[in-house]
DNA sequence: TTTTAGCACTCTTTTGTTCGGAGTGCTAAT
DNA sequence: ATTAGCACTCCGAACAAAAGAGTGCTAAAA
């Protein structure tokens, strides 16, 4: 493929280009006439139209009928966000608006992505999605219990990412502030850095001999904290901005947006998608190239938000395959920069901040 | 209007249901021929026509045009909901799926609220709502500082309602174990019960006395207090099942359904309704009964869960006008009892827990 | 006085037809 | 290799006609 790539003339190139924008702007089949008055080309339109058979024939464009316009193919699309596209500035409007959001938010990680993907959504006009990874192996760093009455204590825990989760418990077993005390320093002792599969039988039974008569507040507590761990397992997805595909007119045919939202809030498959993502750059996946059956005429683009090495979220854009790449990608990095900077800076006053994940 | 009510004839109460069953079943205009072959009425078609031709002056009909069927108006669904109704008992096998998805997402009220919001949604195929009222006057009950490093520290604060919220602070004037807990004991003794604006200078003032040299870190403290209690503050709202909604022809012109997304995504509006709403009971709002403009063609029907008296949230169900209320009735009651079945039982060894707000 | 049958009338929806435009492919000339 | 020209294809808009559904009204029946 990558030798095709380079087999295109430079005209070629030129023309695809063409009928990227042109499709991009208009939504339907461009024609070879078209081109011609808007490029300036030293060539006829007869000429373009040989080209465009052959860029057919190549696979780049498709006809949706045997006398309409061509419109790019996938592979077209592919091309033109791999080579041909034009970095988009943006606005210092724009970029101010992504300082005032974001900033005011400064709080929650989930809030931020939030804030981010609906900004996003909002700028590009496309669907946003704030993605919070399920993320595997997390273990907890640090366990804190506030004893509130004598049936009833809250555990807290703070995990290896930071974040910050906690539970009621109610116990079966009178306790007493002193009590509570003893079991977080148990849970510390021994919990401490293990995952949810690591908490073996030999450890829990170590630590009911540790609480001795107490030990039944053992097995509750590490029930919850089974939960506790499950509960972070699981990975988060919010959509924002679906309002906006309905302009589009490719999501005009009820029947494909209703699959299209159908698997929007099934979330799963996305969820995957974006984990199983190595790539710690922006990714663009252009209808099939996901397995998720139904994009076919979407396209989806997406930046993981990177702290220490540790991928903490994503935001992304969903759109129509003939999105505009070059100011959704530029969205996209701009907020991530923005994001990254946020949570990177620890030496503020108030202070970043994760709430209970 | 009551009294118009109880001026309704027997017949023309039959013939008013009929036309809403038939209305919410086929969502078309209802002719007189029609009720006539699926009602055992003792009468002609002409009867009813004459009948309907009166019910539409009374207001309870409308004519979507001089020779079609009749459609019920507002007032009509609001006399079908409000005396009509035929109880809708919910099969065993929904309230199997009931509980066993309730049962399992048995953790913050904010998942369970979704997982019922997903439940009602998939059992109605109408769109599902999860709300979380902004609690105004809240306050802070007790607070808990956990030390992580010399310039770090987690602030833990339970709430009035019994969730937690926590954030990550990073000092600029070095702190200690001894030093942090001395602090969580200031803010305890001070800050116990306040709501964000019963805080006031004098308080404060006091605060830094008690801390002494390390007065700063009561500021910086106050902030992140501050910031907190504005954010539960906030209220929340979730939305599942849009796609449901593309199975309704009154959805299917994208204007309409894109200004309803629209409404959807800003949330403030439906927040507002919803939280404004004293009763603790069912709610149907039909059409322009609520404020809310887009709604014309559409209702919105919410259960709040309550427990102790306290508006701790709500879930509810938007469709269109011509929804199967029986239906959607019954569901969220039926959800709404086992979510307060849920939170209610305090004596469980799991427990009922509340996250990050 | 209420109900009913019958009929004329209205409005929508569907279907078929026509027609123009846009765009291509091909061929022959440059 | 490029271009002009032309025949051909296909789609979609516009229009007309027909079918269907349902009403309102009138006059007769109960």
């Amino acid at each position: 493929m990558a030798s095709e790539n380079r087999g295109l003339t430079e005209r070629k190139k030129q023309i695809l280009k063409a009928i990227v924008d042109a499709h991009i702007e208009g939504g339907g089949p461009v024609g070879s006439k078209y081109i011609l008055q808007n490029q300036q080309l030293s060539c006829s339109s007869a000429t373009i139209r040989n080209e465009m058979a052959e860029l057919e024939e190549m696979g780049y464009l498709e006809q949706p009928h045997a006398s309409a316009g061509r419109v790019p193919s996938e592979l077209g699309y592919r091309f033109y966000v791999d080579s041909l596209i034009e970095r988009y500035a943006m606005t210092t409007h724009e970029i101010a608006q992504i300082n005032d959001l974001l900033k005011a938010k400064m709080g929650e990680l989930d809030q931020i992505l939030l804030a981010a993907s609906n900004l996003a959504s909002n700028l590009t006009n496309y669907t946003g999605i704030a993605i919070k990874p399920p993320v595997s192996a997390i273990s907890i760093n640090k366990f804190e219990i506030i004893y509130l009455e004598s049936d009833h204590y809250i555990l807290i825990a703070v995990t290896s990412t930071g974040s910050v989760k906690s539970k009621h418990v109610h116990t079966a077993t009178p306790i007493s502030q002193a009590l509570a005390a003893k079991l977080a320093n148990v849970l510390n002792q021994h919990l401490k850095g293990l995952s949810a599969n690591e908490i073996t039988l030999p450890i829990i039974m170590e630590m009911e001999a540790q609480m001795g008569y107490e030990s039944s507040l053992v097995n509750a507590a590490i029930k919850v904290v089974y939960d506790l761990l499950n509960e972070l397992d699981e990975g988060e997805m919010r959509v924002s901005g679906i309002d906006h595909l309905l302009q589009y007119p490719e999501y005009s045919d009820v029947g494909q947006l209703q699959e299209l939202l159908g698997t929007l809030e099934k979330k799963e498959d996305i969820l995957n998608l974006v984990s199983r993502s190595e790539s710690q750059d922006i990714s663009v996946l252009i209808g099939s190239e996901s397995e998720v059956k139904v994009m076919n005429n979407s396209a989806l683009v997406f930046k993981p938000i990177v702290k220490d090495g540790k991928t903490l979220g994503a935001i992304g854009i969903l759109g129509p395959r003939r999105m505009d790449y070059a100011k959704v990608l530029a969205t996209l990095e701009g907020l991530s920069g923005n994001i990254t900077n946020l949570i990177g800076s620890n030496k503020s006053n108030g202070g970043e901040s994760n709430g209970g994940n």
